[in-house]
Order: structure tokens, then sequence, then C-alpha cells
RNA sequence: GUGGAUUUGGUGUAGUUGGUUAACACGUCGGAUUGUGGUUCCGAAGAUCAAGGGUUCGAAUCCCUUACUCCACC
């Protein structure tokens, strides 16, 4: 039987570990390395799907176990003819497994070897999530790509707490695996292990022995410093299978993101672009910017001028910082479109980086304008 | 004209048995944000308390004068 998602290697770059490639999915191929636009309670905050795929050229995007099966359900999702169905995009999608959640709801739930019990964010109600639950609720979403239950560490986590979260994590995937019937959905295992090289060693081992289509890296990029998210990512990538998609969760920042596809990494997902969108900062090649800033109250200049995107060839950072400043909707979703084309296009340029052999360059190019320094 | 009330950062307000650097909200200015708990979080600047005079060791607070605004009455 044919697996759903399966990789294609094309080039990697003569200079550095970045590998250019391509996903096959049920719904299409995406070309990596790529940036996925995270769109939790299926939808990309503020962006229609025609947005996404017109305007951002988005090739897959994220939603989200934990927050659909509270609303509306994965139940009403399936009913609806699945995710692609219920909300009109008809490329690839990735389900996170609500492993995220488990870091991040920390006060509302425990950790068992069953599972997770959690009380709902919405209104209090308990629940257990447990590896095979969540591939119900992931079969039910029918995402293309869909993650194993796991648990993400905080920053920072003891040895031996890490220890026992990493082996459970992996138990857990070999729960996921067995729990798993489609056919038409590729699942992925997590590697954890905190910021422990022998840990994360172990942790890659075990899951490649499972024999997943794909392998991701969780338990980075939660507030530590950059020198340990460099040092685990350099050390972890090498570890993955090559003839299989490698995907570093949760990232990212521009800096981050090439990082990543230096070390080898084929896709990220982060909710940064529409979070700062929302909150008024725009990404542009020169830095960040935050278009509330007084400084821009006259600058009837494009958010970014080397951007193509729909934003900035028709509106000035006057007009946004007034949307902005008067809490108008189209502020967010002039900025948010902007902030995700511009690392869409930047993956588009890292892409050709690799094909050309000089990613390293490229990376030097981009922190000079950026105003980032080379760790 | 008479009587009463009011006047505190840009705006709206808190602040009396007189007691060190006058509080709060909004606004302004700046920063944060990494597998999203959907307008968030953090910080800063900004008031000689309408003006002048008086009482007092000490006044936004008590007294006097003037001005301003509002209400009522003639």
């Amino acid at each position: 039987m044919a697996e759903a998602i399966t990789y294609e290697l094309l080039h990697v770059d003569k200079n550095s570990g970045a590998r250019r490639g391509v996903v096959h999915t049920p719904h299409g191929d995406i070309q990596t390395p790529i940036f996925m636009p995270v769109g939790t309670q299926a939808t990309v905050k503020s962006m229609s799907p025609e947005e996404l795929k017109e305007d951002v050229k988005a090739q897959i995007i994220l939603a989200n176990t934990y927050h659909l099966y509270l609303r509306p359900g994965h139940d009403l999702v399936k009913e609806a003819g699945g995710l692609h169905n219920f909300m009109n995009w008809d490329r690839p999608i990735l389900t996170d497994s609500g492993g995220f959640q488990v870091f991040s709801l920390s006060g509302l739930r425990k950790i068992t070897e069953e599972g997770v019990k959690f009380s709902s964010h919405l209104d209090g109600s308990k629940h257990l999530f447990t590896p095979e639950k969540v591939m119900e609720i992931e079969e039910a979403l029918g995402a293309d790509i869909i993650m194993a239950f796991d648990e993400c560490c905080p920053y920072p986590s003891d040895y031996k707490y890490t220890e026992k979260s990493m082996y459970r994590t992996t138990r857990w995937a070999g729960r996921c695996k067995e729990a798993h019937k489609t056919t038409n959905q590729g699942l992925f295992g997590i590697i954890q292990g905190g910021f422990y090289k022998d840990l994360r060693k172990i942790s890659a081992e075990d899951l490649i022995a499972m024999d997943f289509p794909g392998y991701a890296i969780g338990g980075i990029s939660v507030g530590e410093p950059k020198e340990e998210f460099l040092d685990i990512l350099r050390y972890t990538t090498p570890l993955m299978p090559e003839n299989k998609p490698r995907y570093l969760m949760g990232v990212g920042t521009p800096d981050y993101l090439i990082e990543a596809a230096l070390a080898g990494i084929d896709m990220c997902d982060c909710v940064l672009p529409t979070r700062l969108a929302r909150h008024g900062t725009a990404l542009t090649s020169k830095g960040k910017l935050v278009i509330r800033n007084a400084t821009y109250e006259r600058d009837w200049g494009k958010l970014d001028d080397e951007c193509d995107c729909y934003t900035c060839k028709n509106y000035s950072r006057a007009y946004i910082r007034h949307l902005v400043k008067t809490n108008e909707i189209l502020g967010i979703r002039l900025i948010s479109l902007h902030n995700l084309r511009f690392l869409t296009r930047l993956m588009e340029q890292v892409r050709e980086a690799i094909e050309q052999d000089n990613l390293l360059e490229f990376r030097e190019e981009f922190y000079q304008k950026y105003g980032y320094e080379i760790m």
C-alpha cells in the first residue's frame, strides 16, 4: 500500500545541509523548505482561503485538534466532509495533535500514562485526550498530515522530568501508530527530549524504528536563548531520516526559518505573522516594523519596499497605521496578508538559494539587511 | 442682576476630621509576541490641582477676590 505522504529530495546545497524537496500529499505537492501558516480554528485568522492561495501563495496550512474538538466538534467537521470541505481549502492541511496545548494550558490539565485530562478553556468541562482519542479526532478532521500526541516540556525542565516525558511521548507515538487506521493521512512522529542531546538521540532512534512517514522536532523554540535553540536544532536534524519530511514545530522568526533550512529542515509553522499583525507589527526585509509608532504617521511608503504582496501594492504605512490606531479590522487583514506573504516569499528565496548552492550567502545578506547577527 | 454648584495631566474622573514623590481610565509615546486561550501583555512620558492673595509648621483640601462653565430665580 502506498504511503499517503512521501518525500522527494531534489537537491542538497553543496555548502550547507539545506535540502530542496517536494512533499507529496493527497491534496497536492508542497515545495520545501516551506513555511506553513497556522489556522488553529480552521481559519488563518482574518484571511480567506482565496487570499491564502492567490495573495499569500500558501501551499499548506495548519489546524488544531484541541480547538476543533471543542468547537465545533470533530464529528461535525466529519459530517461536513472533513476540514477541506468545511473550510473550502483544497490544498494540503496538517493538524497539530493538541500536544502543544498540554504545554500551553498548564494549570488546566493533568498528565498520566493513559493521556491528558484537560479542563476546557471555554467552559471548564473535563476532557481526556489519549493517543487513541487524538487519532480518532484527527482522522475525523481529515488533514493530510496528522501529528502524534506528544508532550512539549516547558523551558527549562530538569533532566529527570524531560527523560520521563520523552519516553512517555515515544510510547504515545506507538499507540498513535497502532490506532491510526486511515490510509489517506500521514502520521508524523515528534522527537522530544528537551535540551538534552542524549535524550534527543534516544527519542529520534526509537521513533525512527517505528517507521513514520515523517518526523518533527518538538519542544524547542519555547522561550530558550537562541544558542540553545541552534544547538539542539543542529544536533537533532541530522538524526532524522533523509528520505522523509523533517518538520520543525513552532518556528518562527525569519532568522529561525533560515537557520532551520540550513540545518536541513523541510517544514516550519508559526503563529507569529498573524499574531504580530493583530498587534500592529509588520515583518520587513529591514527588520520588524511597529506600524503604530508615530514615526509612520505621514509615511506614504509601503510596508516593505521589496514586497510583492497585495498590501504593499496598494496601501501606505500611514494608512495602515491609521487603521491599526483606530482598531479597524482591515488593518489586521492587510498586515496579516503582508506578514504571511513575507514569510512565504522568504521561503521561496530560500528554495532558490538552495538550488544555487548559496543559502549561506543568502543568510549573510538577509541578516545584514534585517539587523540579525550570525551565531 | 440674585442665589447655588463646578473648575485636578490631552479627555473623563478619584482624592476633606489639611500631612511625605496627587490616584485611576482612556488617549499619547515606546517595547514584547515563536506546534494561537482572537483588539493581548509590559513599560514610559504627561498636572506648579482655574488665577491671585490669605490662614497654618504644612493647603488640591479652610478663608477672601477674580475668572470660567452649568443650573435655578428675577
